[in-house]
DNA sequence: ATAGAATTTGCGAATGATTTGCAAATCAAG
DNA sequence: CTTGATTTGCAAATCATTCGCAAATTCTAT
């Protein structure tokens, strides 16, 4: 079964290029290019597609239930972790160095080969951590070495 | 709101201790439990409980778009990552030292403070890997197998 | 123990996300 | 332009998960 190059397809690919930086869920996208003449089932199936390509990857499903789905693209994203803000949702990329000392870490720990690509690690980006640590929350202030950022609320 | 102390709640409780080395599902928990008089609805809202206690973490959804559950005690499971298999399904705890290494590691690279509860790092474990390296023949040998019930289809 | 209040349970219906069936529209080639 | 392969849109069908509500259970204070 070729793929052929279909004009919704094309519109997806390059609104993922676009979208690089950010995790997204089906609906978004679809809401996004339905404009531009996509329907929703086009989005689910060519959601499906890129991802067997490799241009794209499924990341667990967030809070709402909703499958999360991010830029990955192989050639770019195939020696990196990635870090996925709870806060704002963006996606990070661990500079090749450090993933291999991570993955190295575990490895020697418990023998564990660590899949880069079907990992995602959760947490809050600096950004973030800057901003609420500079206003919101009158309580609690930075101080103790354990903290406890749960899953976000939505 | 205090909470009652039911009984499928103990069961599901009682359950999850011999359930602490695999991730599941909150259907196959209903399937493993109906049997046991307790409900789909009971064992979603007991789910729902016991995640805010503590006892066990909501980890992002699997291919099959279901959400997935794993023990998780915040005493025993509070200061370090989890390591998920991708072939056995079983669920490997890190040393302290281990994780505080990857941690900083991250945080030193991008500023990004890790959630140790939330994030379930995937790969292979050390015993799949060994068999699958000893044994990579495209056929199977004899039938010695084991039957743990393992088939969701239906 | 017992009544009354607070919670939880079971069920089936309601939601929402994703998939699927199918005829019509597109696409890659000849 | 014609043909066969693929994809699209839509609506209907599937799942997972949540909700509503009366009945059942659990807790607390008699």
């Amino acid at each position: 079964m070729r793929a052929y190059r279909t004009r919704q397809r094309q519109v997806l690919a390059e609104w993922l290029q676009r979208r690089v930086d950010r995790a997204f869920s089906a609906r978004e996208a679809a809401e996004e290019l339905t404009g531009a003449g996509v329907s929703l089932s086009a989005v689910y199936r060519n959601l499906a597609v890129l991802e067997k390509e490799g241009q794209l990857r499924r990341v667990g499903a967030g809070a709402d239930g909703a499958a999360r789905y991010e830029f990955s693209d192989r050639e770019r994203c195939g020696a990196h972790l990635h870090l996925s803000c709870g806060r704002c949702g963006r996606t990070f990329h661990v500079d090749e160095q450090t993933t291999g000392a991570v993955c190295r870490a575990v490895a020697a720990a418990a023998g564990f080969v660590v899949d880069e690509l079907g990992t995602s690690i959760q947490g809050i980006c600096a950004d973030c951590r800057r901003r609420s640590s500079a206003n919101v929350s009158p309580h609690r202030h930075l101080h103790a070495a354990k903290r406890r950022s749960n899953t976000p609320k939505k």
